[in-house]
DNA sequence: AAGCTGCGTTCAGAAAACTGAACGAAAGGC
DNA sequence: GCCTTTCGTTCAGTTTTCTGAACGCAGCTT
């Protein structure tokens, strides 16, 4: 097969406008364009589609012949193209995103109900870990991160730029006065995430810097949750990213201090990172904006 | 629908081969074009078709969607193409083609079965007349056509480069004597083709140039058929181009006379005319080759 | 660990297709 | 019968595509 798809259409559109110009103006392309485009499919074919003299024009037998087998290839053209746009349409497919646990049992667990109703046609393969950019290479097509982002040739997208807040059970409260000196709300702190057992955490104490060490003496967890769930029973003051305490403050389980600190780090916000491609899926743009707004 | 049809053999290499290489190594083109076509086609289509990172390639489902579809056209590609193929390979369709009326009962008839049984499928359209270079425009593929051929965009092909040849029935030589002399044969002549009956006919006596009047006091007709019919009944001496006479001088209805009387003029010569294409049918190129064969 | 190998992409020169205008021919109008 | 109009082809300049080499990256070997 040494001849062009692509010469097909014009051809066809030569018998069904009954000639070269006709067929220009209905494809929108120069006249000129269209006859060479036949010639060079004729002589492609090895066949003589049309006999044209100047004025006339009519299709030979063979050319009728490869006028139906043009028709029937356009056929599936056109149902592909339908397809193309379906799925343009219609996200839809397998979708791997690597999650950290407490963003997804808090934040979208909730609201994962919502996603497959919205998106019936979407598979979602969801991978909670904590480690989730490392699989971003070749298993998932997306993650959302922790903290601090490593530059990469990667797009990201801030989900939330949380605060951190303070917190205790109301029982803890009303067990111990907390003084408003840093070390007297580190002398309360018995757990807290990983993530900022640092010794010198960088604070602000009413608008004046300052640090306070959760390094040393300490038992620290890499799931805010589990934190939490230790300080609603009393493991003392701890902190904690606010969109993970919104239910327990509402609910009275917990009871935020010491507002007049403050902290610098961004370390509770959450980034959504996915491999920079020329075309990302419908489905993961479903899923990206999906993630977004249940995060604004 | 504003993607590349051409490119989509390309992808489906890509997809089977597993790889860019490969798959300009199986369609023998430079990687660098698979790379760039499988590119240009996700752009056209708005999706992305293959994932790949340097090393590893693998279809997204989109891709693979589209893959299926991909495969069908190709497959009603190749039954074009397969079509194609054999219209190459076996003449068919309506081929009308414009004949003298003399040839097409002396020569053609007699061997038509032959043709049929050889090409059962190409319908012919047989028109029988002495104007069939007029008919060669746009009613007739091709044309026999008698005596010298007029300049014109075609493509000609002599089929017999026939002579003349003095002829009389046995009957009519034994009932008179006829003298070696242009004039003793003249005042035999009661009947001659059109064509030949013209005031000066050039003629060469024993090789030195002479004329002969056949315009005045003859039948004219415009048939070599109907003359030589004439001419067995007794009609006198006539001149016919040699290959209408084969059977009746073999016969013994005719017998040939005064060898050493020859004609300049090619008038008996049969030309096989055909428009100037690029492309002449297989049908055409069989009733051609065959015309030829036949007048061998 | 460092070099080697194989893969996909990028880039500049080469090749091909596209395009708009000019051309030749034929049909319809006056 | 001549002129105008229309159609298909041809041509040269421009744009697009193709191509082979170089590059960057990642995995495998030593």
């Amino acid at each position: 097969m040494k001849w062009r798809i692509d010469d097909v259409p014009v051809f066809i559109a030569v018998v069904e406008n009954g000639g070269m110009t006709a067929a220009a103006a209905a494809l929108g392309s120069p006249k000129s364009t269209v006859s060479t485009t036949v010639a060079r499919l004729e002589q492609a074919l090895g066949l003589r589609l049309i006999d044209r003299d100047s004025r006339n024009l009519r299709v030979t037998p063979e050319g009728e012949t490869f006028y139906r087998q043009s028709l029937l290839i356009m056929e599936q053209v056109r149902e592909a193209d339908a397809t193309v746009a379906g799925l343009s349409a219609s996200p839809a497919g397998r979708l791997a995103a690597a999650l950290p646990p407490a963003f997804t049992e808090e934040i979208l667990a909730p609201r994962l109900a919502e996603f497959r109703a919205r998106y019936p046609l979407i598979e979602l393969d969801l991978i909670v870990t904590g480690h989730g950019f490392e699989l971003l290479r070749d298993r998932v097509d997306l993650a959302v991160v922790v903290g601090p982002l490593q530059d990469s040739d990667v797009i990201s997208r801030t989900l939330i730029a949380g605060t951190l807040v303070w917190v205790a059970s109301p029982a803890y409260l009303a067990a111990h006065e907390i003084g408003p000196a840093i070390d007297d709300i580190r002398g309360h702190v018995q757990i807290c995430e990983t993530r900022y057992g640092q010794a010198r955490m960088p604070v602000h104490v009413d608008g004046r810097a300052a640090h306070i060490d959760l390094a040393q003496g300490i038992t620290h967890v890499n799931d805010p949750l589990v934190v939490r769930r230790a300080v609603v029973n009393g493991a003392g003051v701890t902190l904690l990213p606010r969109h993970y305490c919104g239910a327990p403050l509402d609910q009275g389980e917990l009871v935020e201090i010491c507002g007049h600190v403050t902290f610098d780090i961004a370390a509770s916000k959450l980034t959504l990172v996915y491999p920079h491609r020329w075309l990302i899926s419908p489905r993961l743009r479903a899923f990206i904006d999906f993630l977004v707004e249940i995060c604004a």
